[in-house]
DNA sequence: TCGTTCATTTCGAAG
DNA sequence: CTTCGAAGTGAACGA
């Protein structure tokens, strides 16, 4: 990883035009081609960057002008970098940087409520996972006590949009032979109060559920199968 | 900014949990309290970080161990960086940055449009920008040369999402006086399938636009006026 | 603070 | 290759 920090002047154009105004910033170049922007203040977000493949062009030694250049789509985006000043200019050899290890996304939760489906309503069981309509999967396919169908849509954090994501599959999957009653439920580690509104508005459940809990509370649930 | 290489471990609880195993990672502490976490591949995002505003805690000097802190609503997001060996450590001054000046965002391509909303169709005519309905505004509102309304939702990208957008809007505007038969126009740079194959579904229109000729082949299109 | 929307989203998986 | 949905999305904006 090469490190500059400069006094510089950036333009962006691609899939929109953009211009830096001199000032000093930090100049990133991993070896992986990535190419990033970043300022003392502003966040998460570099100023300005280039994802991978790109190629990196320099002139002068030390560099006065670095462009990057990579195709995307028919036009090219472009990024050119005029140096009035280098304060630093490092190389750093950093080997291998292992992956993140995720546990909390919304496939864990899934996978913890396809396990555990009768924490969304008493005598629910799994049909399958994944369960495929014509226009994309519905997380859960249920059925309850009943035999009745239900559909589970699940986000970790469930918006107005979760709402009609089920709503649309649910338009599908009422049209199927049998499945005119189907029910819909959203699950959400939180539901958001318009979420909450609409879904009941369409006659849809909601429903909050805690991922450690789901786990580390398993016996007082357990007792639902006695019910 | 303060920029740290080091051989570290990182271990994230928060939203989720997360672990990077030890390896060399850069460090950026900038003044604004932002931390990043960066491997010399991944691209664009940190492995690793935390946005303002942040406590940072060091122990040890050179440090052995820092913490990241932060409120996040009733839980606390945190971030615990176990430090193995320091390669550098600098800081650097870096003044203010001016911010980037874009061009070519979804407001640029709503405001050549509502200066030349008869690309959308002939005869068409702007009575209003952001027209106001009681669920968020219309981007256009236009009446045809048939006097009959018009109104048009505007993306970037059009998705699935912005078809129900617009399906939501003309759900209202559709109830009001003399606004039963309101027609509704998807436009974008893009409009993918999907978006295509429900909104026509739905009886919507849709149409890609290009900003770059909307802005630069202006004479050819005003010939329209004169039909 | 909460909720919505946009982003040069990025990223990853699946068709 | 495109298409699609998730993200610790982040960040801006409005109620």
């Amino acid at each position: 990883m090469r490190l500059i920090v400069a006094r510089c002047e950036v333009v962006y154009s691609g899939r929109l035009n953009a211009v830096l105004p001199e000032a000093v910033r930090l100049l990133m170049l991993k070896s992986d081609g990535s190419f990033l922007v970043h300022a003392d203040t502003g966040g998460f977000k570099p100023q300005n960057w280039m994802t991978p493949v790109t190629v990196i062009e320099f002139e002068g030694e030390p560099p006065e002008r670095i462009v990057v250049r990579k195709r995307a789509g028919k036009t090219e985006d472009r990024l050119d970098i005029r140096i009035v000043q280098i304060l630093s200019d490092v190389e750093h050899d950093m080997g291998e940087a292992s992956a993140l290890a995720k546990d909390g996304v919304e496939r864990d939760l899934q996978l913890e409520l396809a396990g555990r489906p009768e924490v969304l309503g008493e005598g629910l069981h799994l049909v399958e996972r994944e369960w495929q309509t014509d226009i994309g999967p519905v997380d859960l396919m249920c059925r309850d006590r009943d035999g009745a169908w239900v559909a589970v849509e699940i986000k970790r954090i469930a918006t107005i949009d979760a709402v009609e994501q089920l709503s649309r599959y649910l338009e599908r999957i009422q049209t199927l032979p049998g499945m005119a009653a189907c029910r819909g439920i959203l699950a959400g580690q939180r539901v958001v109060r318009q979420a909450r509104t609409l879904a009941e508005s369409r006659g849809l459940s909601w429903v909050e559920v805690d991922l450690a809990s789901l786990r580390g509370e398993r016996e007082p649930e357990l007792t639902l199968f006695s019910g």
